[in-house]
DNA sequence: CCCAATCTTCTACATCCCGTAGAAGACTCG
DNA sequence: CGAGTCTTCTACGGGATGTAGAAGATTGGG
C-alpha cells in the first residue's frame, strides 16, 4: 500500500530522526547534508514530496504556525512493524510465513523475540 | 524491491496456489475464473506479466517444451517471509521493530512463535 | 515437406507514481 | 502596504504496470 520512492524516504528518515516538527527549509537543509549524492533540492521539491506524504497518511503538518511544520504521523518502529504485518496478511497460511521468517531470523533476533513473548 | 502490481500480484497468487508449472493459457483461463473483475485477457497480456516477473526473479520458465512452462520461483510463504525481513532490515533499531511487531500479534500467532522458538 | 494453427517475442500506448521544480497566489513583518 | 517568505498549482520526464496487436518462430497434421 504505502511504498515510498527514495526521496519521500528520504525525507521520511529525516523526520523520523528527529522529535520535533520539521519545516520544508529545515528539511532541504538537512537532506542537503545526509544525501550522499548531496543534490541541492528545491524547497518546493521538498514541499511537493511532503504533500505526497501526507496524502499517504504519513506526515502530518501544523497549518496553524506560518512555515507548516511536519512531523512523521507514526514513529518508524510502528510504520515497519505495520508493514510487516501488511506483508504477512497478504499470505493465507500466515504459520507457515511465521516459521520462515522466524527460520531466518539471527540468534540475537531470536532471543529478543523469546524475551518479548516470555512476558505477554 | 519487489513490489507487484495488481495484475502481477494475481498471476503470482495462481501460480502459487499449483505445484504444476502452468501453461500461459492455463494461466489465463485460471485468471479469467478466480478475478472478481473477471475480465478476460488476452494471452499476450498473461505472458508479458509473466516475462516482467522472470525478470524480477520470481518465476522461471522450461522453455524447453513448446508452449513454455511457468513456475513461481519460491513459495509464497518464503516469498512474504523474505519481504518480512527487508521490511525489518530499513529500520535501525530492529529490536525495535520487532517488539512493536510482537505487540500487534494475535494471541495465536504469538503461540505458533513460542512454539517456533523453543526448538531452535 | 509444407501450411495452418499455435506460441512467443517485439513494439506500443495509456496511466500512474515519483523526482524535480518554476510560476503564481497567499501571508507576514517591518 | 510592499518586499520577502511560504504554499499551492501546474508541469514535465522517466520508469513501472496493464493491456494487447503485429510480426516472427515452431510444430503437428496432411
Amino acid at each position: 500500500m504505502a511504498s515510498l520512492g527514495e526521496l519521500e524516504r528520504s525525507v521520511m528518515d529525516q523526520l523520523w530522526s528527529t522529535s520535533e516538527a520539521s519545516t520544508a527549509n529545515e528539511l532541504r537543509d538537512r537532506l542537503a547534508q545526509s544525501e550522499v549524492q548531496s543534490k541541492d533540492l528545491a524547497v518546493t521539491t521538498v514541499l511537493t514530496v511532503l504533500s505526497r506524504l501526507e496524502k499517504k497518511g504519513l506526515v502530518e503538518r501544523e497549518r496553524g504556525t506560518r512555515p507548516h511544520r511536519y512531523r512523521a504521523v507514526s514513529t518508524r518502529e510502528d510504520h515497519t512493524a505495520r508493514l510487516m504485518h501488511e506483508a504477512l496478511g497478504t499470505a493465507p497460511d500466515r504459520e507457515a510465513v511465521l516459521a520462515r521468517f522466524i527460520g531466518s531470523v539471527t540468534e540475537a533476533e531470536a532471543a529478543t523475540l523469546r524475551r518479548l513473548l516470555a512476558r505477554g
